[in-house]
DNA sequence: GATTGTCTTGCAATCGTTTGCGTCAATTCT
DNA sequence: AGAATTGACGCAAACGATTGCAAGACAATC
């Protein structure tokens, strides 16, 4: 019976040369001197052996395992998985492999999975699961593991995120209800320990303000999580406290738990609330009503982190961008209509 | 400055034994005969240096490397993310890591990133992207990796396989809609390369004829994909070519699709065509109508590979079930309905 | 008291690659 | 023609952990 897996030694056995030798004719980027003949011979018998490198081996030596880390909170949630076919797609490519884990937003389940990684070797780590205080992914960026956050980002570290333009997004929503003659605008905000909640807010009230629109402090609820669940109770503690004719939700999910409320309580969005979300999830347009929301790059904020990281591992030295912002667009649909007349 | 990773060699200096010693202290499954003295000192040695072991270098030498591979055809379609969730939700707790993989159902990414897994010497694969036909993963399975899959299986051959009672689960939804009064039900077939796609198209031709139900060729459009496109596609030709009152789909996408199609000629779902959908995607009970579908168990058939993976692993002499079926639900929503009274 | 046995630890090989250095032959230069 | 240079390859030492075997210490046995 054939060995189940063909090692250079084999191949160097089966073509009269030193293992050596094998090792720089298959790998011609380190420098190899190795007659073209030769080379084609031992290609041809790793060909004919169904040779595969071992990666462990190689990893070990070289400290280089052309595996990532990808590190998410939980991919069921559905803007997860187009970031990480982005990314995918750029480090596929080039040889790399994925580890991709689920930190559900623990950070104790945090830092354990971090030494996952790390005890893996991983030459690199996309992080797109960061909380805006991270002591553990900090000090890994600070042990020499090129590290990139996406989505959210970490504050007043030298840590480089690619992030979408949430200030924009938000100002686009507003104005889209301004428009329509909104005037009594409230926010659902996002966890104050994400960096996308903590913006959004801040974005929200800034505009607010810049735009002369009242803003009472019962205007904005802050969510726990970004859920349904939340964005029910969240819309429920905000109608009991004042009159808005528009919610403006930090992400879709929050927007689709305060439309369940309304709809609960026989309250009709858009004609009497207009709703807003933030993500453009999936299928929402197939909804009733369905979600105004901002397109932000999923995919694209995916492959430019990435790329960046690429950067960052094969180039150690080379200065990275400390921040990179995508742009995004506001997308129509059914949750927004103009205020009641009366 | 601190070496940035800490090796069993520091620790033997640091504690004044030798690296096997610690290796035995810090490993005490292999037959460790250690003096609880020892022992403690040597942990807490390894405790105050920050050690982390380098998987790497033990995988060299033990050819396990606590990680196993997930093969999926796609992360973005929903049905998957959830079976993720359960594959590492008995994994992770054990130790293992996974390196999930897209294939797009495309045969040529499969044997690619099949080779990519085995270059990072994955203990084990979980796959739940198998084709019917899938020469590759057979020659792994049969070289000694540990197979199994999962939603879908392969056939004729010993891997085993964790999948939903699609026979059930179709016979449910043909019954209801057979209480509801539909005599005329068609059915959109999922691909032909898909075992999920074959075996319910073959359980609803079966259940038609128990049944006594008319069912001319017409009756049955095959997809070539599982998506929304497809299932438009499909209901058109359906329509075009037979005048069924209810449609049963093969998976929810192409019911969503379906239901698309009938909403732009005009058509009425339910009160003209009752549609059905199959695995309950997240989100079906918000769109409008609600879809009336099939819940399978997707965290359940993830969990349930991945213990049997495990016993693969650990044990390589035990005998596998061939075969896993979990239990599926029939979930109502409004896409049902009486056929018309004409 | 010599022998056998048990318990604890050290020694060294090994896993498969990579890579600095040495070597030998062929080529170029003076 | 002899010396110097270059090209093509082999040698062997890593990388960090695991593990069969040897060895020493000590207790138990006859």
């Amino acid at each position: 019976m054939k060995k189940q897996t063909q090692t250079l030694r084999d191949i160097a056995r089966e073509t009269g040369v030193h293992v050596s030798t094998v090792s720089r004719a298959l790998n011609p980027s380190n420098g190899a001197l190795i007659t073209d003949d030769l080379v084609d011979k031992i290609k041809a018998a790793a060909e004919r052996l169904g040779y595969r490198p071992n990666r462990l081996a190689a990893g070990l030596r070289t400290n280089r395992t052309m595996t990532v880390g990808l590190m998410i909170p939980d991919i069921t949630n559905t803007i997860f998985p187009p970031i990480l076919r982005g990314v995918e797609s750029v480090l596929e490519p080039l040889g790399y492999a994925v580890i991709m884990v689920n930190t559900d937003s623990l950070p104790s389940r945090e830092t354990l999975l971090v030494d996952v990684l790390r005890e893996r070797g991983v030459d690199g780590i996309i992080h797109a699961a960061v909380l805006r205080d991270d002591p553990k992914i900090i000090e890994v960026a600070r042990a020499g593991t090129p590290v990139v956050t996406v989505n959210r980002k970490i504050e007043a570290e030298g840590i480089p995120a690619v992030v979408n333009d949430d200030g924009l997004g938000v100002r686009l929503v507003l104005s889209h209800l301004h428009e329509q003659g909104h005037r009594r605008i409230a926010h659902i905000a996002g966890p104050e320990n994400l960096s996308t909640g903590r913006f959004r807010r801040k974005s929200f009230e800034d505009a607010v303000a810049r735009m002369g629109l009242p803003l009472p402090p019962e205007g904005v609820i802050q969510s726990a999580r970004f859920d349904e669940a939340e964005g029910w109770r969240c819309a429920e503690q905000l109608l009991d406290d004042w009159n808005p004719t528009a919610i403006l939700c930090a992400n879709d999910r929050l927007a689709l738990g305060a439309i369940q409320f309304l709809k609960d309580r026989g309250i009709d969005c858009p004609r009497q609330i207009s709703v807003t979300g933030y993500n453009d999830m999936p299928y929402l347009d197939r909804l009733r009503p369905g979600l105004t929301t901002v397109r932000i790059e999923l995919f694209g904020v995916g492959q430019e982190s990435a790329r960046l990281l690429v950067r960052m591992m094969t180039d150690p030295e080379a200065t990275a961008p400390s921040e990179m912002v995508l742009p995004v667009t506001l997308i129509k649909r059914g949750s927004v209509g103009p205020p009641p007349a009366d």
